[in-house]
DNA sequence: AAAAAAATGTAACATTTGTTACACAAGCCA
DNA sequence: TGGCTTGTGTAACAAATGTTACATTTTTTT
């Protein structure tokens, strides 16, 4: 088990390496593996230690008895997860965890994580941006998600994709429609009708903005 | 400027009596007026102290030019602004925040805020509980809007204020239509025809939930 | 290179939601 | 009480998206 990999995790990596010694010491922690396919947690599970994943990648998710699924996101390590959530009144995941391949995963008990942020000033400013970003995250997911129409979602996905005129589709078609929530062929028919339109051009995964102000107008409708 | 009231918020409840004077001393701040109606912060606004409210109202919402408004939340006083964004990457108001009355607004800078955050425990403690409940909220509302259709969203809604098969509607439909960033037309259409199905009865606030097992499966579709 | 798998284009039709406009009811205020 | 404002019900029609099924292209594997 690396547990030095513990330090490439956004939480830890400022710890200067001098610390890391006293820090490790002091710490109560558990490993874990997890095979491919595994649950790591359930929606609901209650939260009562740091999470931290040294190896592998997992999917965050809400999936529904009719098949539908929302793809949250994939979290790679060495990342936590859902460090919010150790210190919320409803210390429960909002989401399912799934490993996406074999992980190894530490836990940290909350009461040894309160005494280092109180100890460790670098612990304390990871922490606090870790969770800063994190509801970023969460803000430009919900933007995301209450742009009603599908050709406003894609503008605001390539908008945020853009450089100089130019963009990189990072995801299929078929990944972009679960992590819009609708449908790939409705996903399809309103990318190819911004292409007829004139609004941009696309090769394979390269594309062009062709009438910036029309696809503006796409995000407020 | 009561500034005594910065006790009554969240974040500082638990700092004990005794250490309220040491606090004060210590705390690097500014207060200001807003009249009702003025806008306090606009989305992309950078971020570089930590804003409580300590009297009045504001409303945080993300508007488009076509004039849907998606209203995020209302944050009454006394409670923070945004703290999580003071410490991310992207230091930006995700929002824009509009006074709703006349408001107090107290601004503590951030290095007074990280000194406290390491000095004071019951500071500490209640800043990531504050933040760990806000993701939550966050991620809560992600949930609702991810629902995709309107007596999806409803259904979710009826759940959470439901009490032996009892709920009370706390927002009128106009509000709720807002709230979920659908039109009021759709939204009462859809109420009604989940009355008309036999799903749930409603007197004015009142409702009763007369099909638990329809309802659950309006969620998943 | 051939075969298999995954991704994409497409079409007809169903369903849901939005748009607009108006009537009526309920609550509030003078 | 009467008038005003706000909230709700309703309807006809438009627009967007979902559903289903299949063809075609692209990528990956063998």
């Amino acid at each position: 088990m690396d547990i030095d990999g513990l330090f490439l995790c956004p939480i830890c990596k400022n710890i200067p390496v001098n610390e890391r010694e006293t820090f490790l010491d002091e710490l109560m922690f558990k490993t874990r593996l997890y095979k491919k396919g595994e649950w790591i947690a359930s929606q609901g599970d209650i939260v009562n230690a740091l999470y931290i994943l040294l190896k592998g990648s997992v999917k965050a998710e809400m999936i529904s008895e009719s098949g539908t699924v929302l793809n949250i996101e994939t979290i790679n390590a060495p990342n936590p997860l859902a460090p919010a959530f150790l210190f919320a009144e409803n210390n429960r995941f909002p989401v399912d965890v799934v490993a996406l391949e074999d992980c190894e995963l530490i836990t940290i008990s909350k009461s040894s994580v309160m005494k280092q942020l109180a100890s460790n000033e670098a612990f304390l400013q990871g922490y606090m941006a870790f969770n800063s970003d994190r509801a970023h995250f969460l803000s430009e997911r919900l933007k995301l998600l209450s742009t009603k129409t599908i050709k406003g979602k894609l503008a605001q996905y390539i908008l945020a994709r853009t450089n100089n005129m130019h963009f990189t589709m990072d995801m299929t078609q078929t990944e972009l429609a679960e992590y819009f929530g609708v449908t790939r062929p409705s996903l399809s028919r309103s990318l190819l009708e911004m292409i007829d339109d004139g609004v941009i051009s696309l090769k394979r995964k390269n594309g062009e903005i062709l009438n910036l102000g029309k696809l503006k107008k796409l995000i407020t409708q």
